[in-house]
DNA sequence: TAGTGGTCTAGACCACCGG
DNA sequence: CGGTGGTCTAGACCACTAT
């Protein structure tokens, strides 16, 4: 007959979780083989696996067909973070979200924007910059160049009223893509639209996505002075 | 007879994948039920349930009891990033790693730093800064508060030959923690550490850990110019 | 309250890799 | 080659919630 044991893999988790911090298990060790732990643990072997799945993969242990279950002698702290879209952003802090382009042009992108998005050569690209407000002050000035083969809809759109973020996002599905996070100096344009001095700190993205081999978009996205990202980990 | 269907979830995934990046189910369109995919992929449910979990946990679908999976309308941009132990960064790209301790003493926290480790008292913890350096040059400065209590250990190590930073992670085990990134411009102190000019644009990251309620570490390190962090998406 | 995802079980075979 | 994790299957019951 059938019976649950009525522990989530979760509860399995943290069971062996707590193995590991109270030092049963140290650096290195080697965990008893899944199947025992089932059987230590009263559940079955995919409970454990799941369980193991879920510390593996937030890289407390490393798991080896043959080699077994270790705790990892030097863990790595994994964070993960989400990027909502922009308005989101603002409205979950309580200001009002405001939007205004800047620039919308068809171009050929310069040369760095080609190597971001691995281009060959060049190709005519749509070039957008906006401003993204709280309240009515700078929140984030956007820099972005689209495909315009990935994302031939957007010439459609009214780049004025919606952002480019928020339409690409909704209808241009990516397949992987890469971030980059740095800090700049303001330079005295940037500076013009972040309403703030030239030369100060700012805290600057580059997001580039690709749908398959095909480039969809590539973003330099620089913050108003005091933004922060945070990530739970 | 059992007859597995040699696709692995993953295929299954990538199969569901494509056929919302196709546009056959649009943002906001509920895919059919797990038994009905199911049947349709020839697989079990629970390969489908473990290709639907992969895929809600990239922020792509939306899966509600009862209320069946739905592609999400606004797709969270979700990255993961490691936080390498240092030594490990700067050696990936082929450098000499050094270390070299800076300050070392047991004192009562600053606010910020009480703060930021939700301590209702000031408590005596152990102080430590220390430059991290590539090939001789700076690399990345930290400043580092240590609870005494979460980590006794930590005052029998000689922090001059090992960083406070390897330690921690090799023997103290955290439950969860936070972090934090935002630029900044360096003071006259930092920018002596790191050799470069006061006002210069720096990337900081602060990172508090804890296992359970107890406050184990926090820190603030600032990079030397030129730093990114990477992340896939 | 009915329908859907969430989880568990027991068993099987496979893929990888260390000894 | 043998042992371990990885995955699949079929079936069952549970938990949540949309209707």
């Amino acid at each position: 007959m059938t019976v649950p044991s009525r522990q989530s893999w979760r509860t399995v988790r943290d069971r062996i979780h707590a193995a590991i911090l109270s030092g049963q298990y140290r650096p290195g060790a080697r965990l008893p083989r899944d199947a025992d732990l089932a059987e230590a643990l009263d559940c079955a072997r995919s409970t454990v696996q799941r369980a193991m799945q879920d510390l593996a993969a937030a890289g407390l242990v490393d798991r080896r067909r043959r080699g077994g279950t270790r705790v990892r002698t030097d863990p790595v702290t994994r964070a993960t973070f989400d990027i909502p879209i922009l308005r989101h952003e603002v409205e979950s802090t309580g200001a009002r979200y405001g939007y205004q382009l800047i620039r919308r042009q068809t171009a050929s992108p310069p040369r760095p924007v080609q190597a971001a998005l691995d281009l060959p050569e060049p190709v005519p690209m749509l070039h957008v910059e906006a401003l993204h407000l709280a309240d009515a002050r700078p929140y984030m000035f956007e820099d972005r160049w689209i495909s315009l083969q990935a994302a031939p809809g957007i010439t459609r759109i009214d780049l004025a009223r919606h952002s480019a973020n928020e339409w690409l996002v909704r209808n241009i599905r990516y397949t992987h893509g890469e971030m980059m996070f740095f800090a700049s100096a303001a330079d005295a344009r940037v500076a013009g639209f972040l309403d703030t001095a030239p030369g100060t700190a700012l805290f600057v993205q580059d997001r580039t996505t690709w749908a398959g081999t095909r480039p969809i978009t590539t973003l330099r996205a620089t913050a108003a002075p005091g933004y922060r990202l945070r990530a739970p980990i």
